[in-house]
RNA sequence: GCGGGGAUAGCCUAGCGGUAGGGCGACGGCCUGCUAAGCCGUUAUCCGAAAGGAUUCGAGGGUUCGAAUCCCUCUCCCCGCGCCA
């Protein structure tokens, strides 16, 4: 959410930021009225207030000397008839001015791209080496705007689909006959490649003097509204039936929500937390997309970074929590490029957005496998979330990345360290998961 | 699930129909060679240029001229009992 008295203020500023994402700059003009009506009306509520609050006195100190007090009582009545009317007035305005106040999106970091759609993405770094089958080489030249190492191969890796199914390492069939598509069953070695996943990046962060916490996995309407936008809410959170809950599409929002209606003590800046969880995403909008396999599904597992900051350390942070990240993949020698998300894909509640997108030599393009984002003081004035600080009080920046969302980086392994009949299994993981690889081998 | 007790500004606590009081902590000031003590002030939110005003006693209703206080509904916490991985 925007501080009103950006917008009260600086209106052409916010403008601006509509104009840059592609969105109606004349909401803010709506805002403004708004805000001008409700104000208006508030001076009047409360000098009618103001006037009962007297006369409400007056009879106290009447009735201590025991005079009559009817006439002041019928006036207090009629006062109440006015008080109301304007009450309901001044309600309805705010809930309205609120609910664009709301919607409005996060405002840009100045170093976001301008651009349409994911099409104007920038890519500005490249780490690895590829492995590229030849009628890819086209499109990874252009991906990879010629600035990243590869091999080429002769021949295109199993598909992870087709590969789990057929030794056994998941089963997506049963999983749709029993919850619909988009789940799966893990079965032998990818259970224990998903938890030494989980494992390792967890350890990596603590490494790093984050705090391990596993969330709630549900939350109620008021502090998912604080940690995400309306859209996401539409998309992709599922509800729970006749409860006031939630399921969590990522630890974030568990996280961002953690200090909710808190004051956090200044000295106690960074919190930097290490959040486990499932993660339950309805993918409305996704139709026809990744429908096999486990790379695009209704639950998973991720470990997430989660940091709350003084405002000044925000942008400096936003590139710690990538760095972490490029390092976890970088150890699991996936070949990868950060994108620097433009003004026009990057989403309501992030001022700049990069994200990890590991090359998939089965599927013959970069997939996104690591979201890292700076959201400002955007969640902390939804949530209500101040510190308390030697100068005043304000509102925390707060940064989300993930650290593994595990079945995407398990697709990843698979693609990318698929040999004849086996999958290896990169050198930090194999103390979580006790062995060197998975062996590809038919079950019965 | 049943019974009992709670929720008051950052924390603790009083008030139990008539303008929310005290303590602690924090911050600022006075005093002081320095520190401590002591004294004064500030320390929830909103509107207002300011003066000032309004709101706020877990949430929402109700009674009343007036509710932290009385009544109803709900949430959460604590102590028992029951159930339970």
């Amino acid at each position: 959410m925007l501080d009103i008295n950006l917008i009260r203020n600086n209106p052409e500023v916010v403008r601006e930021n509509q104009k840059k994402r592609n969105l109606d700059p004349g909401e803010v003009d709506r805002i403004l009225e708004l805000d001008r009506i409700w104000r208006e009306n508030l001076q009047v509520l409360e000098r009618l207030r103001n006037l009962k609050n007297r006369k409400i006195m007056e009879i106290s100190s009447k009735m201590k000397k025991g005079e009559n007090v009817d006439i002041e009582k019928e006036e207090v009545k009629k006062l109440n008839e006015d008080i109301e009317r304007i009450e309901k007035i001044v309600e309805d305005v705010k809930v309205k001015r609120d609910s664009f106040l709301w919607r409005m999106p996060n405002l840009l970091d100045d170093d976001v791209p301008y651009g349409k759609d994911e099409n104007d993405n920038v890519p500005i770094r490249f780490w690895g080496k590829a492995k590229v089958f030849k009628d890819d080489l086209e499109n990874f030249m252009k991906e990879s705007r010629g600035k990243m190492d590869y091999v080429l191969i002769e021949k295109r890796p199993d598909s992870h689909t087709d590969i789990i199914e057929k030794f056994d390492l998941a089963d997506t069939l049963r999983a749709g006959k029993v919850a619909g598509s988009r789940f799966y069953y893990l079965k032998n070695d990818l259970v224990r490649l998903e938890i030494a996943l989980e494992m390792f990046a967890l350890d990596h962060l603590l490494s790093k003097g984050f705090i391990p916490v596993e969330p709630p996995f549900m939350l109620t309407r008021r502090a998912m509204e604080g940690a995400t936008d309306l859209s996401t809410f539409e998309d992709t959170i599922y509800k729970v039936e006749n409860e006031d809950l939630y399921l969590i599409a990522t630890s974030e929002h568990p996280l961002a929500a953690y200090h909710m209606d808190e004051f956090i003590e200044e000295n106690s800046l960074p919190l930097k937390y290490a959040g486990i969880s499932p993660c339950f995403r309805k993918e409305a909008g996704a139709h026809g997309k990744d429908t096999k396999g486990i790379f695009r599904v209704h639950q998973f597992n991720k470990v997430e970074q989660f940091i709350y900051c003084h405002p000044d350390d925000s942008k400096r942070f936003l590139e710690e929590i990538l760095r972490n990240a490029e390092e976890i993949y970088q150890k699991l020698e996936l070949p990868y490029r950060i994108i620097n998300i433009c003004s026009g894909d990057i989403g309501n509640v992030a001022s700049k957005k990069y994200d990890i997108e590991v090359w998939m030599p089965a599927q013959g393009r970069f997939r996104e496998v690591v979201s890292a984002s700076n959201v400002r003081d955007y969640q902390s004035r939804r949530l209500n979330i101040r510190v308390r600080g030697k100068f005043g009080n304000y509102y925390p920046h707060t940064l989300n990345s993930t650290a593994i969302a595990t079945t995407r980086t398990i697709v990843a392994i698979i693609e990318n360290h698929q040999e004849n009949n086996i999958i290896k299994i990169p050198e930090p993981l194999k103390r979580y998961f006790g062995k060197e690889k998975i062996i590809l081998e038919k079950k019965i």
